[in-house]
DNA sequence: CAGATGATATACGTAAATGTATGGAATCAC
DNA sequence: GTGATTCCATACATTTACGTATATCATCTG
């Protein structure tokens, strides 16, 4: 069927491995092979194909426009086979093996490591693999399991979970307060320092849309890290927002103008193939109730 | 990273081989390889993955639970390193390399062929691959690079032109209303013969939601192949809906109860990062055009 | 019931893929 | 500028993986 005999699949690994770093050494070091080996497969990958898929040069290898265009089908391969690592992982009926979760950075940093200790506790032989970043990871392409996002799932072929609505208000730390004093109505907020985004990925850009009523206001520190937003809040920095929830754990971060409020409404989502994985459903369920009783720290409003 | 070192992903192929064939030795045909190393690669793939696949008997080898759960992940494997190929086949400037096209029976064997030969009369470099199946393939998971749909396309980065709808009548062919009579009112139809539906896939139970009019409507010749839907209806056995614009090509079928139509919304679309490929640039515009000038056919009623 | 066919498993020689070692060229540090 | 580092390329040795051949068993065929 195939004209002189399809290429090895392992080509496609190392050419994976080339392309993420940058020189035949540095993926022969990842990959566990020699730097030799390498370079076979790639010459073998390039007369397969018939394309040049990189020009050589003594401080590495730039990929070619080819190979840039065979980039995106290599890492859907290399998620594909982690998945499938996870998936025959563990037995069939106890619960052990891997299971990936992908969240926000926010929510993986500061939320997910309570839920998922007590999960672990419960389940020693679970193995977590937790993706906190703001880019999001495809179900469908098998690069998570199980995620948690802000935005409806569309696609079918996945399972979800509505949560509710997680409300955000504006915080500073106190020691920012004393300094600069409390702002009181809305048109004070345009003389006092403001954090927010500062690169717009999709997960930002959606951000944005709710942030809309204080468009004309400028922020006066930047970060597409939430992480950093979080830390330069807590150190005083400036006024930005906050989870409702997590503000009430820390009694240093004061409510202001309690009227403004935004709202991320919040699903778990799931592939539906792995409905019957006992660790996928069981850290399916974890995640569902742990967030499900952090979302009802919304509920109860703070006194300024 | 990996604790011992990861399976090669060759074995995945295997593995999938031996899944499909049901043996080491038709595995071993397919792949071009010898029945020891086919059994060599399972072997070693199971002792990777920590769990038996397959049971091995005389007659060929049963797959375990833990084999069919990691079916659909080597098939999305396979369905991505032939869509590597396809993607890296041909130059980047000019026409030519493989092109998997998806269509529904009717349209991929009655109607895309005559397009797909005026393109090729043009483009000489290009292949043409043509999956007419009634089950959708999946373009996210590369199963094809374009694709005529007949439902919405619901997932995002995919690239949609919508065509328009294509209208269905009923048609019986002269000589079964020689035989029979024509029916002239919608009751006169239960005394008739009926072509119809059998199984239901996806595909098919969209199509019965708007076969709902006729509910109480029994088929008297069912099955799920369309074209052998179209044979039998052709062949004089009975009444059945039929493309308008593939009924004006053939005089001897008799349109009936002209008020009785269906349509079918139809839709050309291909996954986002192919719009760069020249190959699927033209085809895309190719099936678009055709697709056009076929659907025209349908504003010309046909006098009975 | 005998023979053909097709399946897996094992033994063994060979070819192919990998690793080791070395050379040469570019970049960086001091 | 000189030494250290890092890279790719090449030559050579070795191990690994593959194919061939064969044995054995089950099933289908006449």
């Amino acid at each position: 069927m195939e004209s002189p005999s399809e290429p090895s699949w392992d080509f496609y690994r190392t050419f994976l491995a080339v392309l993420q770093h940058g020189s035949l050494s540095a993926a022969a070091r990842d990959l566990g092979l020699t730097q030799p080996t390498v370079g076979r497969h790639i010459d073998a990958l390039e007369k397969a194909v018939g394309a040049e898929l990189f020009t050589r040069s003594q401080q590495g290898l730039l990929p070619t426009d080819a190979a840039l265009a065979l980039k995106p089908y290599a890492e859907t391969l290399a998620n594909t086979a982690a998945a499938l690592l996870r998936a025959a992982s563990g037995s069939k009926d106890k619960v052990s093996g891997t299971v990936r979760i992908s969240a926000s950075e926010v929510i993986g940093t500061e939320v997910l490591p309570a839920i998922l200790a007590e999960l672990q506790a419960k389940y020693p032989d679970l193995i977590v693999e937790l993706s906190a970043s703001d880019t999001v990871e495809d179900l469908l392409q098998r690069e998570a399991d199980i995620a948690v996002r802000m935005v409806a799932p569309a696609q079918e072929a996945l399972l979800s979970r509505h949560i509710g609505t997680i409300t955000l208000g504006l915080f500073a730390h106190r020691s920012y307060i004393e300094r600069h004093g409390k702002p009181e109505t809305r048109e004070a907020l345009r003389r006092h320092k403001l954090i927010g985004f500062d690169r717009q990925t999709a997960y930002i850009r959606m951000m944005r849309k709710r942030y809309s009523m204080l468009d004309g206001v400028s922020f006066s520190f930047r970060s597409d890290h939430s992480i950093a937003l979080h830390n330069a809040l807590r150190a005083g920095i400036g006024i930005g927002f906050y989870q409702m929830p997590l503000a009430r754990r820390d009694a240093s971060l004061v409510h202001l103008l309690p009227e403004i409020e935004l709202s991320l409404d919040t699903w778990v989502v799931m592939h539906e193939n792995l409905k019957t994985s006992p660790r996928c459903r069981v850290t399916f369920d974890a995640l569902v109730a742990g967030l499900l009783t952090y979302i009802k720290g919304n509920n109860a409003e703070e006194p300024s």
